[in-house]
DNA sequence: TGGTTATGTATAAGAATCTTATGTATATTT
DNA sequence: AAATATACATAAGATTCTTATACATAACCA
């Protein structure tokens, strides 16, 4: 994830919104449409991926299942009934971040009428 | 920090701009400062402030100055020449990270004339 | 006057999340 | 034939944080 510690904590966030939004995706997929969107900013790694989806399974908030394409094993994650309302307070929680951080960094805009 | 983990590395970023803006603070003026700013939303832990100040001071970014005030210690801390030019460093990766962050969650607003 | 809250700094144990490295396997491109 | 892309997985270690504890003074309230 570039070297910026910013995105930790993070990623269980976009992989849901990314569901939410998308339907069903795997692995893989994942990453590549992270790295598009963000133009190449934003690269997850394997090793911080796979565990995420597989805690988010454990959870309860992801269901998963199994396809051969070509040949080679995917696995399609999509939201569990308990995980598109989880995604709402994520995101919900991502707005609330983000206005804070802006609070934080661009204060005041020094309110003239 | 409230319950979110997005806050999670955002902390070294926060103490630097708000040290920018106000040339020096003591940790607990920084802990109510971010409280205020935030309206209570984000509340610095002493165990995440504390060692956090000790590791700008050890890079180098951070410079120390013991006062004693009403019989009580303050530790000012201030950005050394380095810390300054990191800090814009650290403030523009914020803006990459927020960016990057709206555009996944916030794909393409169709936009519409 | 005694107890709680506020002010002020500090550290240690453990949790959570990530990086880096490695491993396995097939398909495609050069 | 070798390198790259596709696809998943895990383990060791780093980093950052929470939670708990510790010490000390000042201010407020009952």
């Amino acid at each position: 994830m570039k070297n910026s510690q910013l995105y930790k904590g993070s990623l269980n966030t976009i992989i849901m919104k990314l569901l939410e939004e998308n339907g069903k995706m795997y692995g893989y997929e994942i990453t590549q449409k992270v790295k598009g969107i963000t133009q190449g900013e934003l690269n997850i790694t394997e090793g911080a991926l796979y565990p995420a989806l597989h805690k988010l399974e454990a959870e309860g908030l992801l269901d998963v299942e199994i396809e051969k394409v070509d040949n080679r094993m995917r696995k399609y994650y999509k939201l569990t009934e308990s995980g598109q309302k989880e995604t709402v307070n994520r995101l919900s929680e991502l707005e609330d971040f983000i206005r804070n951080m802006q609070s934080l960094v661009n204060p005041n805009p020094k309110l003239e009428f």
